[in-house]
DNA sequence: TTTCGTTATGTTCAAAAAAACATATTGCAA
DNA sequence: TTGCAATATGTTTTTTTGAACATAACGAAA
């Protein structure tokens, strides 16, 4: 929340995005991607976290794909054919990866939380409004 | 940088964008505008600026614009005619919010220095390679 | 009262990104 | 040996975004 009711920034808010990208400014894995890691690493499957996510398969896949050409390695290992049809979970890498990034995360949203208030707190000062 | 040479992740960089927006989540203000902001601040004219920043006028003006309606008030008093043609400058409001962004953008910075080396750090870590 | 450079704004074109559609492949189990 | 559900991809359509184009209004100074 930016301030109080009255505030001159009072439906202001301050976000911000965190990603991954190499030398060339290709994206390679931001918060929606991570978020598909996730589910994938929790549903076992590409198709289910797709759906649970509400994105369509075809994006999916090419998401995952892209990381993970970008990457040089594996971030999921996907199986197809078999009774289910198939199934996904992550390698090594993913699960790592995945993990770092959430601590990472975390970091960031803690480290911001100050820095927000005393942003807000010096744009809604007395005399401001 | 990401890491050293061989590094699992050498040619990853983490990298972030800020901004501000209202709570409908429409943008208000970031990097580009702020910088916009800067630039009239330092020419006095919103045409210049957009020239120096190699944008068109016309998305210049447009960008400021709008994010004076999100904001519900004058960022930029712009004045026409005369023997200029015209000249800008910001206002009260946004000298002090171009000064406050600058400070926060410090900050974030700052503090995003550490939380990104551990993360490289860890992903980058012996037996990762 | 004409000129000039800037602000002001509608409109149209082009490019990029995302969504939608379509179809093939795979391999276990019935 | 057929059916099924998930993975694998190419293609087309739509949406979004940004660039480009065009033109009006303004007002001090010559």
């Amino acid at each position: 929340m930016a301030g109080s009711i009255g505030d001159k920034y009072y439906d202001v808010f301050l976000k911000y995005r965190l990603w991954l990208c190499n030398q060339s400014d290709e994206g390679i894995l931001g918060d929606g991607r991570f978020e598909l890691l996730r589910e994938i690493e929790r549903t076992g499957s590409l198709k289910s976290a797709a759906d649970n996510l509400n994105i369509s398969y075809r994006k999916a896949w090419g998401n995952i794909k892209q990381a993970e050409e970008l990457l040089g390695f594996t971030l999921v290992i996907k199986q197809r054919g078999g009774k289910d049809g198939g199934s996904s979970q992550l390698s090594t890498e993913g699960v790592q990866l995945l993990a770092a990034y959430d601590e990472l995360r975390e970091d960031f949203d803690q480290s911001i939380k100050k820095i927000t208030k005393k942003f807000f707190n010096k744009i809604n000062k007395n005399g401001n409004k």
